[in-house]
DNA sequence: TTGATTGCAAACAATTTGCAATACT
DNA sequence: AGTATTGCAAATTGTTTGCAATCAA
């Protein structure tokens, strides 16, 4: 498979992930699409952007599995905030999480991965 | 389920647990134990460990899930280095985390749970 | 003796695969 | 035309449940 066709059925799953506040399911992706994708082809396409790395996936503490779409982001110092609450996933571009990184070279010898950071908590809302 | 009985097969799963440096799987104890305790049995203490926050749950690049056994600690400002080439999680009790925290409240309107951050990135013997 | 735990086999649920029909370029 | 994608049904995998035997208190 060296070619990558566009069809509707991607179209489709992404307009709707890109509209996504927190986290989704196969199952609520499925529902929101009306049955009109089957779900073979969801887990096809939601798998391949998990790889790409446009979705994370997580176990929740209900022992599904649930997605968030990643914004895009060209920058090297940005983080999540996720609320445990209402599940909504902030995207944070601030110049913390640089101190935080060069704080923990130099005084724990570990080199973090900036782009991927995840902080779990509440949000301005649920707190 | 009032009381909590004390059983071999418990004392035999910790054991290994304590001793595990980075993730493991269901299999990788129940391997380690040479099949002395049944897959059911391994499931059902491990998924107690991880309701009791003892445990965390989480998925990997290859699609398994992994359980990492989590040091105790009764501290309040701590956190988790996670190597993403080796594996191993290290426990940091540092004030970084909570001048990170004062930071995120008072600019991101955001309270972070400070007990159960991971960072993963590369540790100083894989870097 | 009472109640919790174990472990097998069976049930279950989520996800993946085979394959023929269909859609994309 | 040639290749990728779709979606059903079937297969597979990981995990949970029912239950009788066993073990801890």
């Amino acid at each position: 498979m060296r070619n990558s066709y566009k069809t509707q059925q991607k179209d489709m799953i992404v307009d709707i992930l890109r509209n996504q506040k927190g986290d989704f399911t196969i199952k609520s992706i499925y529902n929101e699409l009306n049955c009109k994708v089957g779900l073979t082809t969801i887990y096809r396409i939601v798998n391949k952007l998990v790889e790409d790395e446009k979705i994370a996936k997580e176990i929740g503490k209900d022992n599904n599995t649930y997605y968030r779409y990643l914004t895009a982001c060209d920058k090297d110092n940005h983080f999540y905030l996720k609320c445990n609450n209402c599940g909504e996933l902030e995207h944070i571009d601030c110049d913390c999480i640089n101190e935080l990184s060069n704080h923990i070279i130099k005084e724990h010898d570990f080199e973090i991965d900036k782009n991927h950071i995840i902080i779990n908590g509440l949000c301005n809302k649920c707190k």
